[in-house]
DNA sequence: ACCATAGGTAACCATTTGGTCACATGTCAA
DNA sequence: TTGACATGTGACCAAATGGTTACCTATGGT
C-alpha cells in the first residue's frame, strides 16, 4: 500500500465505529473539548473506552490534541476526511457518475 | 440508532476494508462482473474471502446482484455512498468548513 | 501539605472480523 | 448423463477490536 492509501484506510478505519463519529460530531459543535467532557457524548461507556476511541481518531490524524493544564483538549481536523472524500469518495458521488447511476437503475428496472 | 444511522454505519463499516474498496473500484471500472472476475483483484486470497467480502458490500447496498445462468453478476450502486456522503461527509468537506479549518490551523500555528 | 480532579498505562476479556478448507448445489455442454 | 465449471454453505481458526478494571501520574486549589 503506498502512503496515502495507508493514510486513508487509517481514516476509513477510524470513520467505521459510531462512538468515534459522534466523537467527532461533538468537536465539531464545540471545539476544544477535554476527555470528560467528550464522555458526556458517550453515554454508558467509561471514560476509558472514550480513551481509546480518541487515540485511534489522533492516530488517524482526524483530532489534534493539547494539553492545557491538567486536561487534554482535543481539536477537530477535517482535512482527511476531505482528502478521502476528494480522491475516493467523489469518484462515487459526483453529479456525473450520479446520472449514470440512475440511468442504469433505471435500465436494470425495466428488464427485471 | 435510528434507520439512517444504521444504514449508514453499515457503510463506513463495509468501506473500512481496503479489500472491498478495489472490488468496489473494481465494479467501477466494469460493472457486472462475476465472482471469478473479481478474484483477479484480489490476488493472494481465496475465491471465498472474495465472496464474504462481497457479501458485506451486498448487505451494505453497495452492490446488487443478479444470476445469469451459473454466474452471479455483480453490480455497483453508489448512491449510499452518496447519501453518507451528502448527510455526514459534507459537513465536512464543504467549502465553508474547509476555510473555517484553514484559519483554525492557522490561528492554532501562531500561538503554538 | 493535602486532597480532589484530569488524565495515562497495562492487563485482561468477549466478540467480531478476515480468512481458509471441505464439501454441496446448480448449470451448461457434449 | 456425465463431467467441468461457477457459486453456495458451514465449520473452523487467528487476529483485531471494543470494552472493562485496577492502578499510576500529574496538576490545581485551599
Amino acid at each position: 500500500m503506498s502512503g496515502t492509501e495507508r493514510d486513508d484506510d487509517a481514516v476509513f478505519k477510524a470513520l467505521a465505529d459510531p462512538t468515534r463519529r459522534v466523537l467527532l460530531d461533538a468537536l465539531f459543535d464545540r471545539d476544544g473539548q477535554s476527555v470528560q467532557s467528550l464522555c458526556e457524548r458517550a453515554p454508558g461507556m467509561t471514560r476509558f473506552g472514550v480513551m481509546k476511541h480518541l487515540e485511534v481518531l489522533e492516530s488517524a490524524n482526524l483530532v489534534t490534541t493539547r494539553k492545557v493544564g491538567r486536561q487534554k483538549l482535543h481539536f477537530l481536523n477535517p482535512v482527511p476526511i476531505q482528502q478521502v472524500a476528494d480522491r475516493w469518495i467523489g469518484k462515487y458521488a459526483q453529479p456525473f457518475t450520479r446520472a449514470l447511476v440512475d440511468l442504469q437503475a433505471d435500465l436494470e428496472h425495466r428488464t427485471a
